[in-house]
DNA sequence: GACCAGGCACATC
DNA sequence: GATGTGCATGGT
């Protein structure tokens, strides 16, 4: 990969960080409810995931063992705020289904193992995608992978660091390239890059003011 | 009322 | 392999 591309990743971090600090990610108390927001927050606002989560919560649903025997319809009823809730619902019983079937529903264990066996087996459940796979892995793991969203996609072709036509193996490589594989590292940066996007990097572009904007970027781009 | 939001699976060409 | 579509709520 191109060193300039790296070091313009390199520098982005930096002047993310410089304006927007340390970013406390994920919202999140627990590895189990990370994991639960991983999957609610799929093409949905985050604050009506917020809601879902808080009525999981009322019901003293953010259990494993409860999350397991919980009917689905229920769950779904439960999650509505989340938007997509019936198939959200399938995607978390099938999440939690998993962790029993692998692990015997203990999440110690799952996050024990080696992280490219636990990718596998997350990216096999019907409903985890890469980006929720890796958001399980570095948020509710630690482990060092990066996670690409559609903010990184955005920030990422708009600066002409790639091709409209990368995908999200493509960019997740551009980083890791880019970066020691620090699981800190990626959150932050990860992290910025959501802030960043939704104050200056929606789909129609904001650049005024924004931490950015000194790189060389192309605002009219359509994404 | 249109557009958007921290995706993913599946159908079709 | 690329492109299109369904899934759904709540904010701007």
């Amino acid at each position: 990969m191109a060193t300039y591309t790296a070091d313009v990743l390199r520098q982005l971090y930096d002047a993310l960080y410089e304006r927007y600090g340390a970013q406390q990610w994920w919202p999140a108390d627990t590895p189990l409810e990370v994991m639960v927001g991983a999957v609610l927050t799929q093409n949905t606002n985050w604050r009506n995931v917020e809601r879902a989560i808080h009525r999981l919560r009322a019901a003293d649903l953010l259990d494993l063992a409860a999350l397991h025997t919980v009917p689905t319809d229920r769950l779904a009823e439960l999650i509505r705020p989340a938007g997509y809730f019936n198939v959200k619902a399938r995607r978390l019983k099938s999440l939690i289904d998993m962790v029993w079937r692998h692990c015997e529903g203990d999440l110690t264990a799952m996050f024990a193992q080696p992280m490219a066996d636990l990718r596998e087996a997350l990216l096999s459940v019907r409903g985890v995608g890469p980006e929720t796979a890796d958001s399980i892995l570095l948020y509710a793991g630690r482990y060092p992978t990066f996670v690409v969203d559609a903010y990184t996609y955005r920030v990422v072709v708009r600066h002409g660091l790639a091709d409209s036509q990368a995908g999200y193996d493509d960019l997740k490589q551009l980083f890791e390239d880019a970066l020691e594989a620090d699981a800190d590292l990626y959150n932050e940066y990860h992290a910025l890059l959501v802030r960043v996007g939704k104050q200056h990097c929606r789909r129609r572009a904001r650049c005024d003011g924004c931490p950015l904007e000194r790189f060389e970027h192309d605002p009219e781009t359509t994404l």
